[in-house]
DNA sequence: AGTGTGACACTGG
DNA sequence: TCCAGTGCCACAC
């Protein structure tokens, strides 16, 4: 992956993108969803590797907390992209998510579906 | 225009 | 139940 291949420069999120960014945005505090689930809620769920990617991307982003993207099994995959190693989990324990050994734990709890969350809404 | 890659997910053995 | 392989879409080169 490294290679540069670095956004020189973000150029115009695609639509596509820019879903993600959104959906992302709107995880509450203190929980966490899966790349899976949001590509499902994007309609998209064989696209769910693109959701890390645009998270790739989204990271440079503040507006977008990566931290709280997992996959489906509630491991930090992502916490190597991170700076730090392990930035991610600290994050993560900020907002009162236990994270052990890259695990989340009580991760059902945590869990936030966009469906679910943004159907209701 | 084609090839390679990726922070995943699912199915089969 | 666990490990390995395959599929999939979109982006970067």
């Amino acid at each position: 992956m490294n290679k540069g291949i670095i956004f020189k420069q973000m150029k115009k999120s695609d639509n596509f993108f820019e879903k993600v960014y959104e959906v992302a945005k709107l995880i509450p505090y203190g929980r966490v969803t899966s790349y899976g689930a949001i590509a499902k809620y994007l309609g998209a769920v064989k696209s769910a590797r693109m959701v890390g990617w645009a998270m790739n991307s989204a990271r440079f982003n503040n507006d977008v907390p990566a931290h709280r993207v997992v996959n489906r099994n509630g491991l930090l995959t992502g916490k190597h992209h991170f700076d730090g190693t392990n930035l991610m989990q600290q994050l993560l324990e900020s907002e009162g998510i236990a994270v052990i050994e890259n695990q989340i734990q009580s991760f059902d709890q945590v869990f936030w579906d966009p469906f679910k969350e943004l159907s209701v809404e």
